[in-house]
DNA sequence: TTATATTTTGAACACTGTTCAATATATTTG
DNA sequence: CAAATATATTGAACAGTGTTCAAAATATAA
């Protein structure tokens, strides 16, 4: 072994343990918010679930903000799993794009702290690397995108009236959940449930 | 001067007195929110701005979230105000309806730590007293109502889709207006202005 | 085995909200 | 007016928060 692939060994050895500490923490992170939610992620309470202390927090990730927002990735990838799992045998079109929206809602009631992760909780600082930003507002759109060209496609909505919808959707069902995530309005499940139908049926309709 | 006229001298002069120094605690709060924003409201922060120790705000308050709930009335009145002041020389109908709406919006991206406090700030137990979370849902439609019903006269609209336009106007604008002071979605002002526009039009329309 | 590099860690600092006993002030009584 | 009482104000203390840093423990190198 010549020194070139030697020094590529050790670089790797450390390129996984680094990653494998990373992931106990972020697994930490993840457990915590689901669970307890976000008012309970604290560099200590993370720091204890992983195993490690505190202060080992700080040499793998530069504040507990950046740690929380790596969990975006993961919980993006959840809700997508959660949302298809539920949907895919659904007709395309109206029909199913309810049911999608549905769902979706379904994800952050279910989970509240994630909610807060992804709409709730303020970005550090401009960096933000992959631009978290951007991976949580187009995740409906994504979820969305197949039937959203299949209404298109069937002559059902022009492109232009498909982008409207779209985004109508993506604001009303951010602040229909803000609304009865923080402000218990509507008062109970069972209206949420309905003044989310409602929205959405009024969105998709004509 | 008999002695009940006495004692009621007594409760009048301590009341006003109390009421006087819970005003200092709330003028504080809010002159706080307004330039620093929600995350630099602390009780020392607030009492020092006040004239008092940390220590004396819990003699009228039971807790610090108790009384920087007590500044949404006030914000509530604010923004009325602001909003009617602007718009009350437009013809009624749709053109001030979009018009009120946008009012709204430009009043909380002027004071994002009143918008933090009016549908991001966690009520803390179920009491609530007079019912904040009542006092933050309604004012966009108390501010709408008289144009809404013009419409419903003038036979634009049914008291049916009045409603879900009510509704969709207030999740949509609550969303969007988290999307952009908590995610910078979108990036700009100008298109933030641009999509308001553009859904407040989409939603107005038929 | 010794020397060097790396990782882990607790102490410390400046914050947060809250409670409580001591102090200062105002009021009532003798 | 002076003494006794009631009320208001206050700082110390506690448990929590995020973050930094130098010391200690561990792993790697010579």
């Amino acid at each position: 072994m010549n020194t070139v692939q030697y020094i590529c060994t050790i670089m790797n050895k450390k390129e996984i343990q680094e990653q494998r500490v990373k992931g106990y923490f972020i697994t930490a992170t993840k457990d915590l918010l689901k669970s307890d939610g976000l008012k309970s992620v604290s560099v200590r309470n993370i720091a204890d679930r992983a195993g490690y202390s505190f202060a080992t927090l700080y040499n793998y990730f530069k504040d507990v903000k950046d740690l929380v927002f790596l969990c975006v990735k993961d919980f993006r990838e959840e809700c997508r799993e959660y949302v298809e799992s539920r949907t895919m045998a659904i007709t395309p079109g109206n029909k199913r794009l309810k049911a999608i929206i549905l769902a979706y809602m379904e994800y952050f009631i279910q989970y509240p702290g994630i909610f807060d992760l992804f709409f709730a909780e303020k970005l550090s600082d401009i960096s933000g690397k992959g631009d978290t930003s951007a991976l949580i507002t187009s995740l409906l759109d994504e979820l969305c995108a197949a039937d959203w060209d299949y209404c298109i496609d069937m002559r059902m909505l022009t492109s232009r009236e498909a982008g409207l919808k779209k985004a109508a959707l993506l604001y009303g069902s951010t602040g229909l959940l803000t609304l009865y995530l923080n402000r218990r309005h509507p008062g109970s499940y069972d209206a949420f449930l309905k003044q989310a139908t409602h929205f959405i049926d009024s969105q998709l309709k004509s």
